[in-house]
DNA sequence: CTATGATTTGAACGACCGTTTAGTTATCAA
DNA sequence: TTGATAACTAAACGGTCGTTCAAATCATAG
């Protein structure tokens, strides 16, 4: 056997990817071999090399393509004038990207390790570009002086924290809807930093 | 050879997990083999089976160890009378507790999903009992109008999420004392809580 | 000093790993 | 309809995996 009928690159790329991301966040990205992602697209180990150079670009290629998202979805956002307002928009953001993609997130944030250094110190670099958006608002907003955060750098990190949590926990049809949940970290992180 | 002088089971098992922590914290329980845990501790890796059933239970009892270690120094922290001194106490007993075992609170963590069924949940069951000392200060708080946490259970979440997100900036030797972290992280608290 | 048990080695087991390659079949433009 | 090329298989490569076990050496009680 060789060629598949209706077997087309657009297609089997992209199922390439889906199946990584889903096994990479279920299993982990060291526990996941290709004849598992193979398997999962309906084709054989060797046929993922012809769309990725080997695993570690397949794991940083996701990485890539999720925090190119997330910091082009964030620039897309309208921005308010003040801080605070700022500072709201943040949250309701983070919010319901994180809520919209919790494979990409779980991934971002938990096989770092697996990337080689070049590739980790890639995709942390947009790391820090959108921890730096949260703390240009916070400093900002301290300017201001309506809200204070004696370390913005800590602040940063604590609020980031606070808010991708909401993925450990949140399940779609449970007791609170994701608006609702918004609201309530809103209002936590105002109260967070006093404004 | 065989046995070496000055071999003692009280020496090399602490040795054993102490290397397993390690390395599992640094490159993940997956990505570690028998052999690399064996090579740190000084020994071959069929050694390593004396101290261990095997790979699985050498993690489901580091896990186990964390987290009856974090109950039992919570059950022994002193007890306040009202709920907003409970929660400073929580507060800074998470921070300082997680801050001063970053490898097994990194573990406990991040390779729940490389637990078998059972050993998953008998640590969710035990992650699971410390949520909920959190989620009765808070209760108790609501009650006694101190402090305003509209859904229970996400206010819990996003408390523990963005205390033990320290974990993932703060280094010893920096800027801010672990003690000056606490007291802003105990602030950023109150403040999320309306106390 | 001896004998028993504790501790470790070294080799081996079958299974699976990521990756490469030659060969085969489907697609599609001309 | 043909020929080129895109897509895939099947097999194989050397290497590593977790785990077991007989044999060897050390510690230690008597």
């Amino acid at each position: 056997m060789a060629r598949k009928t209706g077997s087309h690159s657009e297609i089997t790329g992209p199922r390439v990817r889906a199946a990584a991301l889903k096994l990479f966040a279920r299993h982990g990205f060291a526990a996941v071999s290709m004849r598992q992602i193979a398997a999962e697209v309906g084709v054989q180990a060797g046929a993922l090399y012809l769309y990725t150079k080997d695993k570690q670009s397949l794991l940083y290629d996701l990485m890539q393509a999720h925090m190119d998202e997330l910091l082009s979805a964030w620039a897309a956002q309208p921005k308010a004038d003040d801080a605070v307002s700022r500072l709201e928009a943040f949250a309701r953001f983070h919010i319901q990207f994180h809520l919209e993609r919790p494979d990409a997130v779980f991934i971002a944030y938990m096989e770092l390790r697996n990337l080689s250094d070049e590739n980790f110190a890639a995709i942390e670099a947009l790391r820090r570009r959108y921890e730096g958006e949260l703390e240009a608002i916070l400093q900002a907003g301290q300017a201001e002086g309506v809200l204070s955060a004696p370390d913005i750098r800590l602040t940063t990190m604590a609020l980031i924290a606070m808010l991708t949590g909401v993925n450990t926990w949140y399940r779609d049809g449970g007791r609170l809807s994701r608006d609702a949940v918004a609201d309530i970290y809103w209002d936590m992180v105002r109260g967070a930093v006093g404004a």
